[in-house]
Order: structure tokens, then C-alpha cells, then sequence
DNA sequence: GCCTGCC
DNA sequence: GGCAGGCAACGCGTG
DNA sequence: CACGCG
């Protein structure tokens, strides 16, 4: 007696099955909440992933229980879900709310994507800095991103931050989206250099985790050609339903909490405050050439 | 979660 | 009819 | 070249 709903969207019908599993146990969220928090999500959700390569992972049983990563779209698909095939993978699309529906229902409780779009490879549209904590003490992490934020001033560059749902922050720098990641990656490198070099007892770029200690590992290597990070307003795998959410820089204090932004608190903050990550497609987009001079000439 | 192949 | 297996697996930086 | 990492 297999138990399903049937849902209209965009006018497409999508079949949701068990809508009462609970996929978040601990937050007390069944499968049939995660759809209808899917599509209060999607216009927030959607327009970063737009025709980008998408990595998902899926929790079947619910966060508890195993997971694994997808990136090829299944044969048995509906007709309207959109695909890119790169190399021997056919990406999905994650480009409307149908295709974040039938995903919901497929258990996909995270969206990665990539750094570039599909029709433009090897182009970043943004340059991303990935901030990883070694401890759990969110408050030096904070610091680093407003570290971070400092030396993009001083270059007259700016960002967004948001926090990535698990532990860390990330930045986004929007650029013209004409650079190669060999130069968006000189750009990483040397601010993650100058940062560990200027806070040497909080950040570090060392590789190795046993060698980080509890500094801020500052993941100048993660922004690259076919890597992806967890999108912008995209869910979590976690027992309290995080969602990766993007702050005001003034929300960058001491007694933020990394978990404080969830399923469940998430829709207030948007009807109040809005897409805070508008800067990113509605703002400028920086050009390059300045600091990839000044490192050309510095040798760094 | 769902499909495929195999017993 | 039922069960097991697949669903990403590699590129890259550093020692 | 062999790893550790994400
Ligand atoms: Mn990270
Ligand atoms: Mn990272």
C-alpha cells in the first residue's frame, strides 16, 4: 500500500511518495513540509543555480540514515528536466521548480553547484573564497570573513557572505565572468597567503588537517574548474535542517551561530529581509586586471 | 527512492 | 516476487 | 611518486 501525494506545479504534475517520512527527524520535518519548504525556497534557490552543473546528495532514509552524491541525471526523468552533458556526465539542470520538486521527492536534501555556467566553461561568474573553521568556535570564522572583507576594500572590490549551512562562511566576489580559474586562482591564492601571513594564530593554509590545529583553514583551492559548493539557500543534510543563508556584513559579530538559520527560521528572515544575495546578479561585476597586476609585479 | 538485473 | 547493488570517484597541490 | 584533501 504504497502511500503517495500528487502535486500541481507550473502546471506539471509530480507524484510525491511517503510524504509523511520524516526526513529530519530531530526537526521534525516530513518529506510532504521539505516539498512545500522547497517551493517557498525555489525563488531564492533557483537563480544561482541556473544553468549550472549540479551535484546533489541524497538522503533516501532521512538525514540519519546513509547518503550518496548524484550528479548524473537518472534515465527515467521526466520530460521537462533539463540536462548538459560534460565528459560522460549529464548534469542536471536545476533550472525550475518542477526539477526542485521531483528532486525533493528523490530525497535530495543538498544542491552543490559549479563556479561557472554550463555555456560558458572555465568562467567563474564569481570568485569564491571557502572559509573552514577547524573548531567549532564560530566567532573566528567570523573574524577571518571580516578580514577578508577588508582586503577586498582596499582593492575596491566587494562581497557577499553567507554562511555554507555546516560550519563555515564563504565569500562572493561577482566579476566579469571572462577570467580562467588560472587567474581567479592567483587572486584566492594571494589573499589567502597575505591573510595567513598577517593572522598567523588564526588562519592557516596548510593542507593537512592534523596540521591546521584550531585556526581557520582558508580554502583557496576550492575554487576550481568542475568543484562545486553548496549553493546559496540550499538545505542541509544536518539533524537541524540548515540552510546555507546569506548574511548583512553586520550580522558578522562575535554571538553569530552557524546553526541559528534553518528550515524552520529561514522564511521569517526572507519575507523580511529579502534576497540578500541580489548583489550578486544585480550589482557590479568586478574587473580583475588591478590586483592580477599588482601579484604579476610582486611576483607572488 | 527508484530502477535494473538476477535468483 | 524479492533482494542486492548503484547512484562521484578524480584532480590537484604538496612533501 | 604517493599521498591527502574536498
Ligand atoms: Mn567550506
Ligand atoms: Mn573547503
Amino acid at each position: 500500500m504504497s502511500q503517495y501525494r500528487l502535486v500541481q506545479i507550473d502546471g506539471v504534475e509530480i507524484k510525491i511518495s511517503n510524504p509523511d517520512k520524516l526526513l529530519f527527524p530531530q526537526a521534525n520535518i516530513s518529506k510532504w513540509d521539505y516539498v512545500l519548504s522547497c517551493t517557498r525556497l525555489a525563488p531564492f534557490l533557483l537563480p544561482y543555480c541556473k544553468d549550472r552543473h549540479l551535484t546533489t546528495i541524497r538522503y533516501p532514509d532521512g538525514v540519519n540514515n546513509e547518503s550518496f552524491f548524484q550528479k548524473n541525471a537518472p534515465a527515467h526523468r521526466p520530460e521537462w528536466v533539463m540536462t548538459k552533458t560534460e565528459g560522460d556526465i549529464e548534469y542536471i539542470l536545476l533550472n525550475n521548480t518542477p526539477t526542485l520538486i521531483w528532486l525533493a521527492n528523490l530525497a535530495c536534501l543538498e544542491f552543490h553547484v559549479s563556479f561557472n555556467v554550463a555555456n560558458n566553461p572555465n568562467r567563474p561568474s564569481e570568485v569564491v573564497f571557502d572559509l573552514d573553521p577547524s573548531t567549532d568556535d564560530f566567532s573566528r570564522v567570523v573574524e577571518v570573513a571580516l578580514y577578508t572583507r577588508e582586503i577586498l576594500h582596499q582593492m575596491d572590490l566587494d562581497g557577499v557572505v553567507k554562511t555554507s549551512g555546516a560550519s563555515g562562511l564563504q565569500v562572493y566576489v561577482p566579476i566579469e565572468p571572462e577570467y580562467c580559474y588560472e587567474d581567479t586562482r592567483k587572486v584566492n591564492r594571494f589573499i589567502a597567503y597575505y591573510l595567513a601571513e598577517q593572522y598567523p594564530d588564526l588562519i592557516t593554509i596548510e593542507r593537512r588537517v592534523q596540521h591546521r590545529g584550531d585556526k581557520v583553514y582558508f580554502d583557496y583551492l576550492q575554487h576550481w574548474k568542475n568543484k562545486t559548493l553548496i549553493a546559496p539557500y540550499s538545505p542541509r543534510g544536518k539533524p537541524e535542517a540548515t540552510v546555507s543563508t546569506p548574511l548583512k556584513w553586520e550580522e558578522l559579530t562575535p554571538a553569530l551561530s552557524p546553526k541559528q538559520w534553518t528550515l524552520a527560521t529561514v522564511f521569517q528572515r526572507l519575507e523580511q529581509l529579502g534576497d540578500l544575495f541580489q548583489p550578486v546578479y544585480r550589482g557590479p561585476r568586478y574587473v580583475l586586471e588591478p590586483i592580477l597586476k599588482f601579484i604579476e609585479r610582486h611576483k607572488l
